[in-house]
DNA sequence: TCCTTTCATCGAAAAACATCGATGAACGCC
DNA sequence: GGCGTTCATCGATGTTTTTCGATGAAAGGA
């Protein structure tokens, strides 16, 4: 699975150009992924470690591990975190400057 | 209509400390209003002018007029836009600072 | 007053999403 | 090999979202 391309692209500060289609698409699918609480919280407790086991994440939120997994496989599409696995368990943890390009999205 | 407070909080940045339940409720509604493709596309707009008429935004973009008027009151709601009626029509602008302090929220 | 234009709201249909239980795959241990 | 643990995927279900046509409200002009 590819991380996508992140966009240094700026969609709304003050010197903002139009955007494409594909552009608008696009940025817009990187907010989409920050859209639900559970994973700006699953953001959030990454940004404060390097990385964190999928099953510290399954005791941490009142969700099924399931519906866990279906976050984080929505914030790798983003491309916003990726995973590596080291026997039984699954580490997450934030793609450098991923979030750091999405704020650039915002201008400034 | 009251604007909704803006959220100096950081979420994702190398600093940012654990979220409460309704500080990553509220940091969620407010990048799912940047969601969608469309909404991208007339915050990009604005913030290229000063502000820009609804009948402008009903032309530019191919989607019915009911539809844009419903994004821009989902915009409105999340304290991004805020609009004037001047005669027949209306006319949107973004709100100072709202994309700053949502960038703010991605920290750095 | 009547008609037209502009925009918001309402109601409905289709698509997308969040969630969960069940199942599958990979690994370590006995 | 057999078993338990961890995590991803599948299938289903209920909710939310996007979109549009129809309608309503407000303004201006003939």
């Amino acid at each position: 699975m590819k991380t996508l391309p992140l966009l240094p692209r700026i969609c709304c500060g003050p010197d903002a150009e139009p955007l494409s289609v594909a552009e608008r698409d696009q940025i817009a699918a990187r907010f989409k992924a920050l859209s639900d609480p559970t994973r700006v919280a699953i953001i959030n407790s990454l940004s404060a470690a390097d990385e964190v086991c999928v099953c510290h994440m399954t005791e941490t939120f009142e969700l099924s591990q399931p519906t866990i997994s279906h976050h984080l496989k929505i914030l790798r599409e983003a491309g916003l975190v990726e995973s590596s696995r080291r026997g039984t368990w699954a580490y997450y943890r934030l793609v450098p400057n991923a979030i750091a390009d999405l704020r650039a999205t915002l201008g400034g």
